[in-house]
RNA sequence: GCCCGAGUAGCUCAGUGGAUAGAGCGUCUGGCUUCGGACCAGAAAGUCGGGGGUUCGAAUCCCUCCUCGGGUACCA
């Protein structure tokens, strides 16, 4: 119904006023009605009219479309719509109906994890938020390609290689310790805590040590030039053992990818981009290769070091090449990071435009919050820090102590998890309290969860019947026009690239729904049939949210 | 300094040009042998950072000031 509004709108007003509008139609206030339009007020001042009598004109041409009850003006020239029950009925039955990427070609990347280095809440909340755009797009009809891009180079790299291989005298045939371990859970966490010490020990030598931070500069340019055996080889273990340990995160959090970038793929590649285009888009200057932003009032930035060596910028030029070799198709290339990139990305994208500018065009970056804790001290003397595994493992305690018999307890912990994150809106910082966010009560991902197993629980009793809903009573239609709402949830949380609006828009539903459930029967009431199928509607409407937001829908908690 | 971003109830956040500014947590009051109480009903709690402006209408747009965070050439 609201696209059918916003097309007779549209037309009604060419028609009567020869006037262009983008309506905005929203869902008011109940009491106000269905559907509520503010065209009329926004007309006012262009045509030179009152807008209670421009509202009246509309409301003559809305009042015969098919499905409208009636329609009423109200207050200033706010123009309310109200619709007959079978429309609002209608809606809440049909939960797909928008598929705005058809056919499209999404590439959806992040970078992320960083082999060496230990997984932080930032890299836990960035994988999540990521993995729930992801699947925005795919709801709405696109084909998605996941990508994640992994630092497998740099200073920090080369802090931890250089610690690894002084142990162990650059003979890597020596790291039996690290090749030999098993590969469980358990023994994959002290492989982080191993790697962890070795940058420790690495950063501490090139901070307090000259020789020894010319000897770190030295292995990182092996790195780069991959001519050297035992670096190369440490290298490549380290990396095979920081993957194999990121995959049990991802795999614990049901998210996957299609294709992982390294950073040492990308580097030879950017480099050559940059150093093609010395002249026409890069400039020398104090031994660097840099881009002056300030033409594009931005500012200006390194992409080859004095070194020769590539920035980020140069790699991630790189990268753009590899997704363009991997991609052709592409339509639209989404990269996700943390706000701190922001002015760096518009230098990179600007950059990019010299270079290629269609690509430019369809590069989307979007970027979210920092993520820190309400109580500062969560680190440990031991100096471990309060990272993504407790986060991951304080949640799944509260879980399994909360829902002790529970054949579901995975499917809880993720939903406690994901949506604690994804109920904020993208963008700003997040604060969040470690209690909160395992709590399994008020607006989390449990409570829906529940909400969800209660509906089914009903379902199970007695199944919905093909029968036609009529005669709506109040509460049954105030919840039925909340069902119906979803689909333009949908689209604004699709078109905004803003999932919480799901996480809202299910949390109220369900409040909704658990009101009228606690005063009024479904069973054994001589409206079952209608309210049976009204709580089938709100289950699936429950489960496809769900869903879309990455999380799992048990039948029973 | 300059450039971004943020400031809404005690805390954490929705609301981003519309109608009396809303939730969760916390506090207080009530409701469970009941279709699943992990719930529901109600109360207290707000100069929407300050000031000015635009508009029929501003938490939302513009200007200015304050506070905090980030960026500002060889980190990512």
């Amino acid at each position: 119904m609201y696209e059918k509004l916003i097309h007779h709108i549209v037309a009604d007003c060419k028609e009567l006023f020869n006037a262009d509008v983008q309506p905005i139609v929203s869902r008011p206030d109940e009491q106000f009605g269905d559907y509520a339009c503010n065209v009329a007020m926004q007309l006012a001042k262009e045509l030179g009219q009152n807008p209670r009598e421009i509202a009246a004109a509309l409301r003559e041409k809305l009042q015969v479309v098919d499905g409208v009850k009636h329609v009423e003006i109200a207050g200033p020239g706010f123009i309310n719509i109200f619709v007959e029950d079978e429309v609002l009925v209608g809606d809440a039955s049909n939960i797909s109906p928008y598929q705005h990427h058809e056919g499209k070609e999404v590439l959806v990347e992040f970078g992320n994890f960083n082999p060496l280095k230990t997984v932080h809440l930032g890299h836990l909340y960035q994988t999540v938020v990521y993995s729930a755009i992801a699947r925005l797009f795919e709801r709405s009809g696109a084909t998605v390609h996941t990508i994640s891009y992994h630092g497998d180079v740099g200073m920090h790299i080369a802090k931890a290689i250089w610690a690894i291989g002084e142990e162990v005298g650059w003979k890597p045939q020596d790291l039996k310790a690290l090749e030999d371990g098993e590969e469980s859970d358990v023994s994959m966490r002290n492989m982080k805590t191993i790697f962890g010490s070795y940058y420790a020990k690495g950063n501490e030598a090139y901070d307090a040590d000259s020789s020894a931070a010319e000897s770190i500069r030295e292995v990182n340019r092996h790195i780069y030039d991959r001519d050297n055996q035992a670096v190369n080889d440490i290298h490549a273990l380290c990396v095979k053992r920081s993957m194999q340990y990121f995959d049990t995160i991802y795999d614990e959090l049901g998210v996957s990818f299609e294709k992982h970038y390294m950073e040492s793929e990308t580097a030879p590649i950017g480099t050559e981009v940059v150093k093609k285009n010395i002249g026409n888009v890069f400039e020398e200057s104090d031994g660097a290769i840099i881009y002056k932003g300030e033409k594009d009032d931005l500012h200006t930035r390194v992409f080859l070091n004095s070194e020769g060596l590539p920035t980020y910028e140069a790699k991630d030029l790189g990268l753009i090449e590899l997704k363009r070799r991997d991609y052709p198709g592409a339509d639209k290339s989404v990269i996700i990071t943390g706000n701190e990139q922001q002015q760096y990305f518009k230098v990179m994208l600007a950059a990019l435009k010299h270079i290629h500018p269609e690509e430019a065009a369809k590069t989307e970056h979007m970027t979210h919050g920092l993520l820190s804790l309400t109580t500062g001290k969560m680190s440990s003397r031991t100096g471990n820090v309060f990272g993504a595994q407790s986060l991951m493992d304080a949640t799944r305690a509260a879980v399994s102590k909360a829902f002790v018999d529970s054949e579901v307890q995975r499917d809880i912990y993720l939903a406690a998890l994901k949506y604690t994150f994804l109920k904020s809106r993208i963008g700003g910082d997040i604060v969040f309290d470690v209690q909160e966010s395992v709590s399994l009560e008020g607006n989390s991902g449990p409570y829906i969860q529940y909400a969800y197993a209660r509906a089914r629980s009903i379902l199970r009793k007695k199944a919905a019947s093909e029968d036609e809903i009529t005669g709506l009573e109040a509460d049954e239609r105030s919840l039925v026009r909340k069902i119906s709402e979803y689909e333009e949830v949908l689209e604004k949380a699709t078109k905004e690239r803003l999932p919480h609006h799901i996480c809202t828009y299910l949390y109220e539903l369900a409040q909704k729904f658990n009101a009228f459930y606690e005063k009024n029967r479904v069973l054994e009431h001589e409206r079952e049939a209608q309210r049976l199928g009204i709580v089938h509607f709100y289950a699936e409407v429950l489960k496809d949210g769900l869903e879309t937001l990455g999380i799992p829908a048990p039948e029973k908690m």
